[in-house]
DNA sequence: GGCTAATGTAGGACAAAGCCTGATATTTTT
DNA sequence: AAAAATATCAGGCTTTGTCCTACATTAGCC
C-alpha cells in the first residue's frame, strides 16, 4: 500500500484526486497539503511514498517547494501536476528532481498510470513531454531565449515588446520599416513565440520590463 | 433533484466536483463538458438546472461561454469557478449574468451552498465577493479601469490583451473585423490606453491573464 | 414618455504591417 | 583564404488593421 501526500490548493482538486486514488487497492492518499509549507511540516513529520505537487500555489510555488523537499527528503518521489501554461518549466522541473511531470488535463488513468509508476521508483515521462525533450535535443540552448538574438534583433525586441509600432521603430533606429520587419519575424521564430504580445508577456514574465 | 452540468476542461476537477455532489441528495451531475464549444451542445440538445462553469479554458474560454450560453437558455443559472487570479473580473461576469463566482480553492462545503443556492433561482455571493461589491459601491470612483467595459468590449479586450489578431476574433466572435476595431478603439478609448501592448501589460500585471 | 447616452454593429478609404525574396556586409569555421 | 553562416538591410505585393462615420437598439433618466 503506497501511501500518498497530495499537494493542492484547490480543495475540489484534492478530492478529485482523492477519489480517484480510492478506487486502487494499492494506493491510498495518506495526507494532504494545500500550500507548500504545510507540505514541508507533513513530509518533516510522517512518511510518504510519493508526493503529487502542483506548480501552481499562492504562498510558496511548487518550484520552490520542490526545491525543499529535495533537501529534506531526497529520495522521495515527486510528481509534479500543472497547468497547460507551464509546459515551459517541465524541464527546469525534472532536472531539480521531479520524478515526473503532468498537465491537469491528463485523463485519469494517465495519473493513475503516472503515480504508480512514481511510487515504484521509476520514472514517469509523458509522451508530450518526451517530444518536449527530444526538441530540446535538437536544440540545445540552455541560455535563455532572448539571448541569442543578435545586437540589433534585441534592440527590435525590447520595442516591440514595449508596445512601439514598426514604423516608431524605424524612426528610432533609421532603418526602414521593413527592416523591422524582417527583424521582428526572426525575433518570434528564434524565440519561438507568436504575436506581440508574447513578447511583452515574456518581457515582463523575465524581468526585461516591468 | 436538480440537474447539474459540469464545464472544465480538467478532469480531475469534474471529477471532485462530481464527488462532492454525489453525497446530496437533492443534487445530481447529468452532464459533464470539457470545453465550452462542447457545454454549449449540451445545453442546446438537454435541459440542466445549473451550470457549473471554469473561466480558463483553452478553445473557448469562459468569458465566452457564459456570454453565449446567456443567448440560448438566457434563465440557466451559471456559477463560475476561477483560479485565485480572476477574482479582478469577478463583477464584470455578474454582470454578464452569471449567478455566483466562486474561488477554486473555496472549501467544499462552500462549493455545494452555492450550487444549491444558485439551482435554487437565487443569487450566491460569496464574503470576499461581496467585499469587494461594498469596496465598490463605497469607493466609487475607484473601480477598476476594465470594469467599465462592456460585455462585448470585454471580451474583446480579453482576446486583444492574449494577441489575438482582430481578424481571430472577429471569427470567433462572428462580427466584422470593422466591428473588433470600433471595440478596440472604445476599449483603450476608455481605458486611456494606447496600445495592444498596453493592454497585455494591464491585464498581467492585474492578473486577469497569467 | 420622450430625450440622451451607451452599446452593438459595419462600410469605405487609406495606412500600416506582414510575408517572400534577395542584396551586401560581416563574422566564423574549416 | 575560401566557404559557410549570420547579420543588416529593403523593395514589391498583399493582407490586415485603423479611423471616421453611421445607424439601429437598448438603457437610463428627467
Amino acid at each position: 500500500m503506497k501511501k500518498i501526500l497530495l499537494v493542492d490548493d484547490h480543495s475540489i482538486v484534492r478530492q478529485g484526486l482523492r477519489t480517484l486514488i480510492e478506487l486502487e487497492v494499492d494506493l491510498e492518499v495518506a495526507g494532504e497539503a494545500s500550500s507548500g509549507v504545510e507540505a514541508i511540516a507533513l513530509v518533516r513529520k510522517n512518511s510518504y511514498d510519493i508526493v503529487v505537487l502542483d506548480i501552481s500555489m499562492p504562498d510558496k510555488n511548487g518550484v520552490d517547494t520542490l526545491h525543499d523537499l529535495k533537501h529534506i527528503s531526497p529520495d522521495l518521489p515527486v510528481l509534479i501536476l500543472s497547468g497547460y501554461a507551464e509546459a515551459q518549466y517541465a524541464l527546469n522541473l525534472i532536472r531539480s528532481g521531479c520524478k515526473g511531470y503532468l498537465s491537469k488535463d491528463a485523463d485519469t488513468d494517465e495519473i493513475i498510470k503516472a503515480i504508480r509508476t512514481i511510487a515504484n521508483g521509476k520514472r514517469y515521462i509523458s509522451a508530450e513531454l518526451a517530444e518536449l525533450m527530444t526538441d530540446q535535443l535538437a536544440h540545445p540552448s540552455e541560455k535563455q531565449l532572448h539571448e541569442s538574438l543578435s545586437d540589433r534583433e534585441f534592440q527590435v525586441f525590447f520595442k516591440l515588446a514595449g508596445g512601439l509600432s514598426p514604423t516608431d521603430i524605424a524612426a528610432e533606429l533609421n532603418i526602414s520599416i521593413k527592416t523591422v520587419s524582417t527583424y521582428r519575424t526572426r525575433i518570434l521564430e528564434k524565440m519561438s513565440l507568436k504575436t506581440n504580445a508574447d513578447l511583452t508577456y515574456y518581457a515582463i514574465k523575465n524581468e526585461l520590463i516591468s
